[in-house]
Parts: C-alpha cells; structure tokens; sequence
DNA sequence: AACGAATTTGCGGGAACCCGCAACGGGAGA
DNA sequence: TCTCCCGTTGCGGGTTCCCGCAAATTCGTT
C-alpha cells in the first residue's frame, strides 16, 4: 500500500519526439503523478509493466516488432484492471478492430488520434486515470459506428475471409481451414465483393478487374487493411497450419 | 539579389509535434536562417514555395490528402534547383522508389529518417542547405541497393506489373494497357511471382497460394509496397482509362 | 409447431489464370 | 557478320475462380 495516491504511468512510443511530448503532458497535466516509465517498443513496454506492477499506460499503436495491440493484449491478459491510452496517427478500420477485440470487460481505455489538441489530450489522461473513464476520440467513433453498421459495414465472418484472401489462400485451403465448404467460402466471398463494392467493371463489356485481388486493394484503400493487419494473419495462419 | 546570404527554410509536416521540433532544429543548425515557413500538408507546401519562391524545403513523406512526393514533384518541376530533405517515418521500398524516380538531375536531396539522431539531422541541414550535398540515410542507402540489384531486385518492368496487379486489372486489361500480348503479361508475371519467391506452396500437393493475391500480399509485408503507392497507382489507371 | 429468412452445400459451366513448349526478333559482343 | 541471349508471342492444357440455380439446413419469430 503506498501512503498517498502515487501514481505511475507508462509511455510506450518508439519516437523519441512523441515520447518527449507525452511525458511534458502527463507532468502538465497530472500533478499526482510522481514517475513515469518509459519504454521505445511493445516488447520492452510489456516488460515494464510487468516488473513495475504499473496501471495507467499509454501505448502508441504503430511500432515496430511488436505493435501496440500485441503489447496491450499481453498486459491485459496479465492486469485486466489496467487503465490504457492508445494514442495512433491513423483512424484506419484495421486499428480499431484489433483494439476493440482486445479490450477486456470493464476495463477503463481510450483511443486518441495525434492530430488532437494538447488540451484534448490532457482532458483524456485526466478522465481516464482518474476517473477510470474511456475517452473515444470522435473519428474514431464515426468508424466504429460504421464497422458496425448492418448494411455497410463487414461482418465478421466477413472480415475472417477477407484476411484469408489478402495473404493469398486458395479457396479450397480456407474452406478446409474454417471447416466450410468450397461453395460456402465462394458465397462468402460473393457477399464480401458485394459489400465492398467490387465488380467486374462498369458495362456488362469485358472484365476489368479480378475480383480477388481488387478486393483486397479496396480494403487496403479504404483502411480496412493494412500491414500490421496483415503481418498478424500471416502468423495466425503459419500457426494454424504447422498443427495440420 | 539579397543583400546577405538570408537564408528560408521550408517545412511540410502535418504533425504539429514534428514540425515543432524540426523548427527547433532549423533555428539551432542553421543560424543564417532568418525565416521560417510552414505548411501542414502537401497542398499549401506546394502554394507556399511557389509563393515565396523557396529554394530549401523540409517534407514530411506521409501525409494525408497529398504526398510529400506529390508535393515534392510539383515543386521541383517548377524550380528544379530547390534543395529538399524528407523526412520520413519508414524505409519502405515504395517510397524510395517514389522519391528517386522524380529527384530532378543535380538536384541535392536528402533523404532521412524520423529515428536519426537530432546531430545527425543538424548536420544534414547544413550539408544539403548550405553544401549543396546530397545526404542519404545509411537504411535508405541499404534499400536503393537491394532494389537496384540484379538477382534478388525488382526491375522497374516488374514493378509496373505488380502496381497493375495490386490494384486488381486482369491480365487482359493489364496487356491492353501496356501495349503487350496476353502471354507477355503472363510472363513477367511469373517472372514476378520468381522474384517475390511465391510458390504454390511447399511441396507439390495441391495450391496453398493464389499467385496473384499472394505476390501482392508479400510485396506488403516486404514494404515494396504500401498504401500511398496503390493510391497513386489507381489514379494513374483511372486517367489512362478516361482516354479509352 | 410452423413459418420465413438467411446460410450452407452441390452441380455445372464459362471465363480467367498458371505455365511448359517452341518459334520469332532485336540488341550486344566476338 | 555471326552468334548468343533475352524478351516477346502463339498454342494448348490443366486448374482455379466466378457465379446462377436449386435443394437442404439452420435459426429466430410468431
């Protein structure tokens, strides 16, 4: 039990100018905060949050090795009572599913952009290491509003096979890797070009595109994929095919 | 004619962090700098240099709405003698191609990344400003090696083709558009698919891997390519196609 | 229990893809 | 000039993809 409310904080973020910038707001901006950790990739950052027993984290989500969403599962698993701002330049679809996926029951998070106003950041740290509240920066919002949204937006069966396709599995491979058959992956894949709007081309002339492939180019387009999205399925599926 | 060597700089940086600092460091590394210029994106970087008539430009290479490249194009087609420095996040293949295909002959670039050392940003500063030297970050210098290799390199032909592919044309349309047969496509597709080290997978049991969604997919992880460079290829696909 | 809607699966076929084989053509060097 | 090498083109085939049609199954609702 320490005697006062000491608290502690963590700044995961691998730019040494962001790292500097956070650390000069959480000194503005929480006076009871007497140390603050630092740490330059997730790695490190799970580490230190392990050994220091630390509850308030802010995580940058690009990183490189092990990205902001690994870092954060690992430490919720260990501390699911640990407060997290995750702080990213980008308000890409992927970010925000891997983050909402993650998030345990109950516990308090936030997702700022780093476009937002010092002011904007200063309010979120106070709400949520304080008062243990979650901060959603607006944009980010509007995209989870849209990502679960019945018409527009993916299912999630949807999204499974979309990241299948992006690493190039054939059609048979997913059906035996999702226990489907050929036809239910290609009626999957007929709904996904579907919702996203992929079509052969324009007139009923010759086709333009190859409806595989430009999907995954629409999803890139749209920020529903992106690298890191990418980077993970690839081991998902390295895993799952070393145990046949 | 200015009196006295009264030196501008110019920085293009949407982060208003970064940009801070780059300010700093243009204050401390050049102080025959009087002026200071900023824009956060790549649009008014173009309209502020025009205006002023700049001649040394900071540019931040991932910006949104328009690329630094972008920016950095319009900007040396109008003064070919404009010294620029990025500064960029990553060492993606993508964008070093980008930059060296449009660096104007005698122009002196430099090209460094976010996580160099504040020395070795000054010291760029003055060498590509005051020097006229061309400064290339040792990484970047890795990269345009390997991409101007002979064996293990992609050739400039090779990287059309999966640009076309990334963004989803058929091999009929792709022949169409570069003025090829079917069959030549198909084969420096398979040149392609050599290069990246796509297979249909280990062992000669049945395909594990699309060809033409897996080269994509690998060309991502390798960085060869990234999101800026599909949007740019999908913008010069949809003027070809505009003029039948 | 019964009904309707959404998924799953099979069948079949036309189109596109992947690729080995072979001939042709143009540029570099002996 | 002759030859060698590389890129292009055609042909043919096996495979995979894309998808309409229709029966079967699952699931939620009334």
């Amino acid at each position: 039990m320490t005697a006062e409310a000491a608290m502690r904080v963590l700044i995961v973020e691998d730019d040494p100018v962001h790292r500097a910038f956070l650390r000069e707001a959480v000194e503005v901006a929480l006076p009871e905060c007497d140390t603050v950790f630092e740490a330059e990739d997730g790695q490190s950052g799970e580490r230190v949050a392990r050994e220091h027993r630390l509850e308030n984290v802010i995580m940058d989500l690009q990183m490189p090795q092990r990205t902001g969403v690994d870092a954060a599962r690992t430490i919720w698993r260990e501390r699911p009572a640990t407060s997290i701002l995750f702080w990213s330049n980008y308000a890409d679809e992927a970010y925000v599913r891997g983050v909402s996926r993650i998030v345990p029951e109950g516990a308090a998070y936030g997702y700022l952009l780093k476009s937002a106003s010092e002011d904007r950041l200063r309010l979120a740290l106070r709400s949520i290491f304080l008062e243990n509240q979650c901060v959603i920066d607006k944009e980010i919002r509007g995209v989870q509003q849209k990502s679960q949204d019945r018409s527009s937006g993916i299912t999630d069966a949807e999204y499974e096979i979309l990241l299948d396709l992006a690493i190039g599995l054939t059609d048979r491979v997913i059906a035996a890797r999702r226990h489907m058959s050929l036809r239910s992956v290609q009626n999957r894949l007929q709904h996904l070009y579907g919702k996203l709007g992929v079509t052969h081309g324009e007139t009923g002339e010759e086709a333009v595109f190859n409806l595989r492939t430009r999907a995954v180019s629409v999803a890139m387009l749209r920020k529903l994929l992106n690298r890191t999205a990418l980077e993970q399925a690839e081991e998902e599926f390295r895993r799952w095919r070393e145990r046949s």
